[in-house]
DNA sequence: TACAGTTGCTAAACCCATTTAGCACGCCAC
DNA sequence: GTGGCGTGCTAAATGGGTTTAGCAACTGTA
């Protein structure tokens, strides 16, 4: 970048003024005594040449940079999490704050550069996101540095924002309910016995939970339960596929994500089956082919927008806030039927 | 970020040497004749005190600060166009660079906020992007200043890349001319008659027109061409169960992007039509969900990776290389039929 | 009149690096 | 013995801001 910038004593000069006088009137410092005069002096000569700070120099002295480090596994290159990149982004450009986005993949070596590379270039923080909330493992940083997890947890730094998923999955069995739904339901992408020893994530743990809890409450049971390693919608169909041949009754399908709910989808189609008249679908995620199926899917959504914009605003009020749980939105659509009572 | 870090001073004073040699030894300079004894003593230093040298106050003096300015209107914060940011952050992370990510939702006002914190930042250069490619319009920028325009191109800044349409229209066709069809084609989202005067994007028009120079080279025809507003889901849905009503001998489509072919697909589902042993789809984009459809969707992808990528190389080699087109892959899956001669 | 207290402003240090200019020493040649 | 040169290193300037310490002039009070 060439062809130098107006510089703080460009302005001072042409006001007339030392350095100081400018830099103390440009940053509204309260307790100084210049005068007005030389207050409106110094401001027209900035507004005059255009002058802007240079942030880095800046940052030298007073260790602000108006920068915040995001560093993420995948978030910012797959689309399924990019609402946390989206809420951050706009949260930060709100408090005059810029983000420098790193992603690692996942892989530990990377992550130690991302850091680096961040902490290089003096940010004011940092914002560690996963894709799938998860337990994040984060190699020594210096004391003072101010951490929100986003989407994920961490031994050593508690603020963390995290979706609620434990009242998200109550909800999702809510809606069957309200619906008069109270057998035939099967859930689809999660078994208990199966998945023991399995670790999914934080979050998924607690999505299973609260559908369990909401279901007990009303005194219901699943009759089926489909295991699922991958959440993909190839997984989904076969999963559903194979409940449909071992030839039950079901009337609701409660998916663990929107991508098994496509695939069920397609494999109600293939059996001639409708949504929601033979079938009720409820889901979670509230991805974006939730509004492409037809009839449009039930979903209860990760927040993600408002997740990043949460991240951001606590790290920038420096508070150390525990977890942070943000309400998973309820979005209806036409995957369930209200079911005649009786 | 307090804990204050380890400064080149504190290195030349554990080796016993000035600041100077420290700098020059840590940065390889060439023609300095600082002896070995002094380069073992500075190395070891650094290393001891894990020293790693402060890019902002770096930045000050040499004017280079390892970062790039990414601004763009949706790219960060939609799924479709995430693998621009992808390719880039790549490349950027290979070249020792971080990225400062914008982003503008296309309005001026914010544009011209980016631009300016950034520039504020002192960043090497800034890449343009845009979603959908377009001719972007940017207010002055200080002379010396490296651009890119990335799937976006602009009257003053030259260097610009773009996925190769025009040739990823001819292959799209040419797939189906290779599986033997020869007649009952139909266009999905596009008709040259209704949109005469509509400009969707620069490098919509050049996908129609690879498409029409290959029907013709093969000395075919469409029998019916949908013009569609929208790309989505829905509209391809209607379009095409538009098409379908007037009971023609549909055998193949040719859809402007995935999410229309998705519509084709619940379109031709409904009316018992099967893709593509009845009717074969070639496609656009390599959206996710192609993968996703059952059968799987052939389509001409957009090389966004790549062309992120390149586009953080071009910015970075600071040479002005015009307008770099990017091949769009071809995406074989399951929904071409080959079709018996005669 | 003299001393203290305000008022209005500035010189200089500082942040952390890079870079320019040049010093001190040893050696060689004349 | 001295001018010239190569060797090995450093003091100080620089980049663009912020901040501390303090100066000079004026006002008010005893």
């Amino acid at each position: 970048m060439a062809a130098k910038r107006v510089t703080l004593a460009d302005v001072a000069r042409l006001a007339g003024l030392s350095q100081t006088a400018a830099s103390m009137i440009l940053n509204g410092r309260p307790d100084t005594r210049l005068s007005q005069d030389a207050h409106d002096r110094v401001n027209a000569a900035a507004q005059q040449l255009g002058y802007r700070p240079n942030v880095a120099a800046r940052g030298l002295r007073t260790d602000k940079t108006l920068t915040i480090g995001f560093i993420s596994d995948v978030v910012a290159t797959t689309r399924f999490a990019s609402g946390l990149i989206k809420g951050a982004l706009e949260a930060a450009e709100e408090a005059g704050h810029v983000m420098l986005v790193l992603e690692t993949g996942g892989e530990p070596a990377r992550e130690a550069e991302a850091i680096a590379a961040v902490l290089d270039r003096q940010v004011d923080g940092i914002i560690f996101a996963t894709m799938r909330a998860r337990e994040l493992f984060i190699p020594d940083l210096p004391a003072g540095t101010s951490v929100v997890m986003l989407n994920a947890t961490n031994a050593r730094y508690h603020t963390s924002v995290l979706p609620d998923e434990e009242e998200g999955g109550r909800s999702a069995v809510q809606l069957l309910v309200d619906a008069g739904h109270r057998s035939g339901i099967a859930l689809i992408g999660q078994n208990d016995e199966v998945e023991r020893e399995v670790f999914r994530s934080a979050t998924v743990a607690r999505r299973v939970a609260g559908i369990r809890s909401a279901m007990a409450a009303n005194d219901l049971e699943f009759f089926a339960e489909e295991s699922i390693w991958l959440w993909e919608p190839e997984d989904g169909y076969r999963s559903t596929k194979a409940l449909l041949e071992r030839g039950n009754d079901v009337r609701a399908l409660v998916c663990m994500n929107d991508r098994i709910a496509f695939g069920a989808y397609q494999a109600l189609g293939e059996a001639g089956l409708s949504v929601p008249d033979d079938v009720s679908i409820v889901s979670f995620d509230n991805d974006e082919l939730a509004a492409y199926l037809r009839p449009g899917l039930t979903t209860v959504g990760l927040p993600h927008e408002e997740m990043g914009r949460r991240a951001v605003e606590l790290l920038l009020s420096g508070q150390d806030a525990g977890q942070v749980l943000i309400p998973m939105p309820v979005v209806r659509r036409r995957s369930i039927a209200e079911v005649p009572q009786g």
